[in-house]
DNA sequence: CCCCTCACTTAGTAAACTGAGG
DNA sequence: CCTCAGTTTACTAAGTGAGGGG
């Protein structure tokens, strides 16, 4: 990690890859599995038949009972159709993919159900592709790459009611990609019979691939894996950036503060939109092209109908209702009681604005970044996110962890710590299906144990009172037993109790995301140190692999 | 300043895997 | 050994923010 720094904008000298893998090419149908139109089967050609599978594997997915999706898919599709089948095929709703969904069903029911040894093999396959594709020598030394095959075509899945969803995403070529490669390094060879579409020396940049994905218009990138060296270092620099603002956030605020009052509009706006980054975790929000994706907004995008005033609300007064959708069109839901000036700057930035309009219509991340530029070097909005994360987990760390509490109560004590994080930051998930199902059967296996530490209980006092008309070695030895069995069973019941009231919590609260990229791993690896703790605990090896400089360099006083 | 491109981080979902309990 | 729930990994969409050109 301490390795001397290159000029100014060079991340590499050195870097050797074997280019990105592409997808296999599309396997027709077998004979026995038709699509029907208007209920009579039809044979399609080959390149419609395989956009009919990508929506025939689809089939049970919510997806398709979306109109939109069901449109865009329908329209490319026809695209993809010869001009007879498009004299045929006028309508989805006439269209029958019910073969050609069992089929992929009835082969991944196959694949599941593959002897051992078959299944060896797969893995080992994989295995040598990953050997071979999976990797690049970055300055002398052998890098994971994160993603080293190019994307399958299939229908393009946007998330939250995204104009572009059930479009046909096409199959990526050699002819599409762009490889980066060391000007000095063997050049990766195309395909057979294919040709890149331009090789390039940027030594700027980290990518080694790229191409440009047709639905969004978008490039992307084959980049290394999180445990890179690359990686690593950026990850660093980034929370090395948290903690400096560390130092300098106490001035940070009494600034924007004091701009609350600012004669200039664009100040005070300015103002309330870093308060609500600073305390709400909020991310920027930066425009979007409208109707180009879901609409989704961050602080600097709100509009007038995301917010709602209350003088008063819950027995607080100054209280402000927040209702959006962020990132990924995940809900954000909050009612916060703000200061006075707050509330009064939001009641001038909505007077005489529609629904539609932006709350903060004199601001832009562009112009909220360069001011924090100036406050802060290398300071920009997401930057608040981590530092707040982690000073966040430090905190929690500090007040809910005992040293003589066992590794399990340690345990829970960190995941409310990551809880907490995760809630600021608004990290949600879909609770899991099975989840009402699992918490019975948690709650009945509680009640089974409460049972039993009844029942030794009871046990123990009948040799308690054996011992007592006996006074025995024997009878001893055997009150002893009863005493360490109960004893263990109870200690079962806490943990179980332990696990009933984190699940809970967690239902509908994604901790991964803030673990993985908000919270300093420093941390974490010092509170596993300073109170015995096995880090693999908190960090699987991917993580632990992912955290490898911060493992180095850690020790049990580390302070964020 | 506006608009656009580019590179990179952050995000949730679904498939694949794993290991505890039946 | 098998099943199933939980965990891990793969995947790729959706953000952020820098920088260039007009």
């Amino acid at each position: 990690w301490e390795e001397e720094r290159s000029p100014r904008g060079v991340r590499w000298t050195q870097l050797e890859h074997r280019g990105p893998c592409f997808a296999p090419p599309y396997e027709p149908l077998p004979d026995g599995v038709r699509f029907y139109y208007d209920g009579k089967p039809m044979k399609l050609s080959l390149a419609a038949e395989e956009v009919a599978t990508f929506y025939g594997k689809m089939l049970e997915h919510e997806y398709t009972t979306k109109e939109v999706f069901r449109h865009n898919f329908f329209r490319d599709w026809r695209k993809e159709m010869t001009a007879a089948e498009r004299k045929v095929i006028k309508r989805l709703s006439k269209c029958d993919f019910t073969e050609i969904h069992r089929h992929f069903a009835d082969r991944a029911a196959a694949r599941r159900a593959l002897p051992r040894e078959e299944k060896q093999r797969l893995k080992e396959e994989a295995e040598k592709l990953q050997q071979e594709f999976g990797y690049c020598i970055l300055d002398g030394h052998r890098e994971k790459i994160g993603n080293f095959k190019t994307e399958p075509p299939g229908l393009f899945r946007g998330r939250g009611d995204h104009p572009k969803m059930g479009m046909l995403k096409r199959r990526v070529l050699p002819e599409d990609v762009t490889i980066n490669c060391g000007r000095d390094s063997k050049v990766p060879e195309p395909p057979a019979g294919h040709q890149w579409k331009e090789v390039r020396s940027d030594r700027t940049v980290t990518w080694l691939a790229a191409w440009t994905e047709n639905v969004q218009n978008a490039t992307k990138y084959v980049m290394l894996n999180p445990s890179s060296k690359l990686k690593g270092e950026r990850d660093w620099e980034k929370y090395e950036v948290a903690r400096r603002l560390k130092g300098v956030v106490d001035e940070i605020r009494s600034r924007y503060r004091a701009d609350w009052k600012s004669r200039e509009m664009k100040a005070r706006q300015r103002a309330v939109a870093l308060y609500f980054i600073d305390k709400l975790a909020l991310r920027a929000g930066n425009e979007k092209e409208e109707g180009e994706s879901a609409d989704t907004v961050g602080c600097c995008s709100l509009r007038v109908e995301h917010v709602q005033l209350h003088p008063e609300a819950d027995g607080c007064p100054y209280v402000v209702e927040f209702d959006f959708l962020g990132k990924d069109s995940i809900r954000y839901y909050n009612k916060v009681p703000v200061e006075k000036p707050v509330y009064r700057n939001l009641q001038l930035f909505l007077e005489n604005k529609d629904p539609g309009e932006e709350l903060f219509d004199r601001l832009t991340t562009a112009s909220l970044n360069k001011h924090l530029q100036d406050l802060m070097d290398g300071l920009t909005a997401k930057v608040f996110r981590t530092y707040n994360a982690s000073i966040t987990l430090q905190g929690q760390l500090r007040a809910l962890t005992r040293a003589e509490d066992s590794i399990a109560a340690k345990l829970l004590s960190y995941n409310r710590a990551n809880r907490a994080v995760a809630v600021l930051c608004n990290h949600q998930r879909a609770p899991p299906k099975t989840f009402e199902k699992s918490m019975q059967a948690l709650r009945s296996k509680i009640e089974a144990k409460k049972q039993q530490v009844a029942e030794a209980k009871a046990e123990l006092e009948k040799a308690r009172a054996g011992h007592a008309s006996r006074e025995d070695g024997r009878s001893e030895a055997f009150l002893e037993k009863r005493r360490r069995r109960l004893e263990k069973l109870e200690e079962q019941l806490v943990r179980l109790g332990t696990q009933a009231t984190d699940k809970e919590e967690g239902k509908q609260v994604a901790l991964g995301t803030s673990k993985l990229n908000y919270l300093d791993p420093r941390i974490s690896i010092a509170w596993c140190r300073r109170f015995g703790v096995p880090v693999e605990k908190i960090y699987n090896k991917t993580q632990r692999e992912k955290f490898a400089w911060a493992l180095d360099m850690a020790g049990e006083d580390f302070e964020f």
